[in-house]
DNA sequence: CCGCATCCTAGACGATACTG
DNA sequence: CAGTATCGTCTAGGATGCGG
């Protein structure tokens, strides 16, 4: 587990709950996706949020970071078994929000 | 839907993705509980942000809040059927937290 | 018992400009 | 095309103490 808690809710969190990982979660779980296209894929992040937390889900396992040595560069990205373990929740959240919707 | 974005998941996260929220409804899905015995499941939490949260949490309809007219002063809080729907995402994020713990 | 007010810090997030 | 660097803002969150 985790060091200051031991609550497996707020561990999850820990790990997914900011503003952006869940959605990039969320858009590589169709497949794996090049850097430029994901990126496109949330319109509102910026340059340097997608870059910051693409390294933040790789550095915890949740994503792999594959990079092609060509020109021009290329880079992909894709889920690990970790992260596509997430889904339920991913798709969770995302239900949830639509149903809420409609809702209010 | 919200304003700024139209993805679902993204509305969801803005409405319970922050430290604290998850656990105070995580804790109501057992039933109404007194403000002091709510707080104490969670020990680590500071009185501020524990006052902020629940306000923020009914602000949104997630929860309701009672105020029993007795002294000492009483008030109990409970979860509405939004907040209840909210349920299934609530145990996956437990479970998962517990899951990913065993293997790591 | 419950909550509010205040002061404070860390870091999440954004805009812009620049490199291989 | 992909990522870095820098600078700036804003808010989440914590510590402490007061008041009904």
């Amino acid at each position: 587990m985790n060091k200051e808690n031991n609550c497996p809710l707020h561990y999850t969190m820990n790990l997914i709950g900011t503003k952006w990982k869940p959605l990039l979660l969320f858009h590589l779980l169709e497949g794996d996706l090049r850097s430029g296209v994901l990126q496109k894929k949330i319109p509102e992040i910026s340059n340097k949020m997608f870059t910051q937390t693409v390294r933040d889900l790789e550095k915890d396992g949740l994503i792999t970071r594959t990079i092609f040595p060509v020109v021009p560069p290329k880079v992909e990205y894709g889920l690990t078994s970790r992260g596509q373990s997430l889904e339920g929740i991913l798709r969770s959240l995302d239900k949830w929000g639509l149903e809420d919707c409609k809702n209010s």
